[in-house]
RNA sequence: GGCCCGGUGGCAGAGUGGCCAUGCAGCGGACUGCAAAUCCGCGUACGUCGGUUCGAUUCCGGCCCGGGCCUCCA
C-alpha cells in the first residue's frame, strides 16, 4: 500500500517515494494578495491540505511550504485604487486569507515565505543564471532589465508540453523591444520611485513573477523538492519557468513531482468579476460552514473540473448532517480520536493512496455511517469512532454532532430558548392530544429551519441549511 | 492553429475487460398521532461509429460535443 499521483511532468499515474525517505518537502503556490481570496482559490488549498496530512501520516517529517506573494503588479494596483499603502493592503489581505482558510479547516504550513522577505535570496539566483549564460541585462533607458534566456535551455517546455516554436506561434503578447527571442521573461525589472524596489546589481528594481517560488523553495527546501503543486493554469507559463530557473542554476531536478489541480466554474461559467458570479472564501462561509464546502470540493476528483451550485453545496450539506447524525447516535468521541477499525482504514486509505481520489473516500465514509445508523448502540460507538477518525484525516467532522446542528441562524434565526419553549409548548399539546396545535408549532418551526425529532423519551432538534 | 482534459443512470460522482460504486432526488413498504430519522425493496447508466476480444462502459482508432491552457489567473 503505497501512495501514487499524477505527475505532471509524466503525465501519468506514478508510485511516490521522496528523496529521503523520511522527510517529504512540498512547495504549493499561494496567493497573491492583493483582493480577498475566491472560492476557486480555495481548492488548492483544500487539496494540498489533504495531500498534506496524509503525507505526515505516511512519512515521519513533512515540510510544507506554501508562500505568499505580496509583491506584483495587481497589488500596485489594487493599492493605488484603493489609496491604501502596499504595506497596509497586503498585510490586510493577507490576514483575510488566513481567517477565510482556517474557516475551511486547512491546516497552516510549516513555512509561508512571503516574496519581499526573500529578495536578496532572488537576486543571487538571478546572478547565478547570468554567470551560466542563462539570464542576460538588457535595456538602458528606463532601467535595466534581466531575461531569462530560453534559448539557452533546451529543456524548456518539458512540463507543459510546448515547444518553444510553438509558443511564440501562438503568443497574442506584444514583444518587449529589450527581448532578445520572443519566449524569453522576466526575471528582475527596474521600479519607479513610485514602485515598490529594490537595490541591486542592476538598479532600484523589483522581481519578476516567477523567480521568487524558486528562491523561496530553494530556501526553505532545497534545490530538489519532492512535490510542487497549484492550480492547472499554473503549469505554463509560471511553472514552466520556475523549472527552467531552477534547474539552469542548479544543474538538478527542480521537483520530482508536479500535482495540479482543475478548475473551477460557478454555475458552468468561469468566475470572473466582469460576470458577476465571482465568490470570495468569505461570502461562501456565509452560505455554509467550512467543512460543507471541504467536503464540496472533495465530492469531485482534484484533477477534475468542478462546478460551484448552491444544489451541489446543499448535496454536501446533506452528507455531512447524515454524518453527524451517526455520530450523535454513538457516545460522544473527541473529534480525532478513536481506534480505527483495520478494514475500514484500509479501504480509506487505499482510496486516498490512489492519486487522493478523495470521491471514493467519502463514499467509505458514507458506508461507515451506514453501518454506525444500522447497528446497535455497542457496535454503533466503535464504529462511530471509525468513521470520525477517518473524517479528520479529510479534515471532515472536526465538531460535535450537538454542535454541528445547532449552529447557524443564531443571528437572524429562532435563539436557542425560544426554540426550547416552542417545544415544551408543542409537547404540551401533544400531552393534551391537541395534535392540531402540535402540528402547527412544527410547522412554524420547520418554516424557520428547525426540524424535530421525536425519540422515544425526548424531541430534538436540528437546524438545517 | 498548437498542447491538454473530459463525455457514466433524474442529478452529483467514482470505477472496472465478464460480478455492488456511493450519495441525493423519485417510487413502494415498515416505523410514527403527524413528521423527521432509520430500515427493507425498486429503477436494466456508461457520447457516436468501427476495431481487438469468447466477452468492452472499461483497450485501440475515427468522428461528434464540451472544457482548459497558449496573456494576469488557483
Amino acid at each position: 500500500m503505497s501512495l501514487v499521483l499524477y505527475n505532471t511532468l509524466k503525465r501519468a499515474k506514478e508510485p511516490f517515494t521522496p528523496l529521503r525517505p523520511d522527510h517529504v518537502g512540498m512547495y504549493v503556490c499561494g496567493p497573491t494578495v492583493y483582493d480577498l481570496a475566491h472560492i476557486g482559490n480555495a481548492r488548492p488549498v483544500i487539496v494540498f491540505d489533504v495531500l498534506y496530512r496524509l503525507l505526515k501520516r505516511r512519512y515521519p517529517r513533512v515540510t510544507y511550504v506554501r508562500n505568499i506573494t505580496d509583491v506584483d503588479d495587481k497589488i500596485n494596483a489594487a493599492a493605488k485604487a484603493n489609496n491604501e499603502p502596499i504595506a497596509a493592503l497586503t498585510k490586510r489581505t493577507t490576514d483575510q486569507f488566513h481567517a477565510d482558510i482556517a474557516a475551511l479547516n486547512a491546516l497552516p504550513p510549516d513555512v509561508e515565505p512571503r516574496a519581499t522577505e526573500h529578495i536578496g535570496e532572488m537576486i543571487a539566483l538571478i546572478q547565478i543564471l547570468i554567470e551560466r549564460n542563462h539570464a542576460y541585462v538588457a535595456g538602458r533607458r528606463r532601467g535595466l532589465h534581466v531575461l531569462f534566456s530560453v534559448e539557452s535551455d533546451p529543456a524548456y517546455g518539458k512540463l507543459s508540453n510546448r515547444s518553444r516554436d510553438e509558443m511564440i506561434a501562438g503568443a497574442r503578447v506584444e514583444v518587449a523591444p529589450y527581448k532578445k527571442d520572443p519566449a524569453d521573461f522576466v526575471l528582475w525589472k527596474p521600479s519607479s520611485p513610485d514602485l515598490p524596489g529594490w537595490d541591486s546589481p542592476w538598479g532600484r528594481g523589483r522581481p519578476g513573477w516567477h523567480i521568487e517560488c524558486s528562491a523561496m523553495s530553494k530556501k526553505h527546501l532545497g534545490q530538489t523538492i519532492d512535490i510542487h503543486g497549484g492550480g492547472v493554469d499554473l503549469v505554463f507559463p509560471h511553472h514552466e519557468n520556475e523549472v527552467a530557473q531552477s534547474e539552469c542554476a542548479h544543474g538538478q531536478t527542480f521537483a520530482r513531482y508536479w500535482v495540479h489541480n482543475g478548475f473551477l466554474t460557478v454555475n458552468g461559467e468561469k468566475m470572473s468579476k466582469s460576470l458577476g458570479n465571482f465568490i470570495t472564501i468569505r461570502d461562501a462561509l456565509k452560505l455554509a460552514p467550512g467543512e460543507v464546502i471541504r467536503a464540496f470540493m472533495l465530492g469531485t476528483h482534484y484533477r477534475q473540473p468542478i462546478d460551484w451550485t448552491e444544489e451541489a453545496l446543499k448535496r454536501a450539506r446533506a452528507r455531512l448532517d447524515r454524518w453527524y447524525r451517526a455520530l450523535a447516535r454513538a457516545t460522544p468521541a473527541a473529534p480525532g480520536a478513536g481506534e480505527i477499525e483495520h478494514n475500514w482504514e484500509r479501504e480509506f486509505l487505499l482510496a486516498l493512496d490512489d492519486d487522493l481520489n478523495t470521491p471514493h473516500a467519502l463514499s467509505v465514509l458514507d458506508e461507515q455511517a451506514s453501518c454506525v445508523l444500522g447497528a446497535g448502540s455497542a457496535d454503533a460507538t466503535r464504529f462511530a469512532a471509525t468513521l470520525r477518525a477517518n473524517a479528520y484525516l479529510l479534515g471532515l467532522l472536526t465538531k460535535d454532532a450537538g454542535q454541528w446542528f445547532r449552529q447557524g441562524a443564531a443571528n437572524d434565526g429562532l435563539g436557542e430558548s425560544e426554540i426550547e419553549r416552542l417545544i415544551a409548548e408543542r409537547n404540551d399539546a401533544r400531552q393534551r392530544k391537541d395534535f392540531a396545535e402540535a402540528d402547527r408549532i412544527r410547522k412554524q418551526l420547520s418554516d424557520q429551519g428547525v426540524v424535530l425529532e421525536d425519540k422515544a423519551g425526548a424531541t430534538t432538534w436540528r437546524r438545517t441549511g
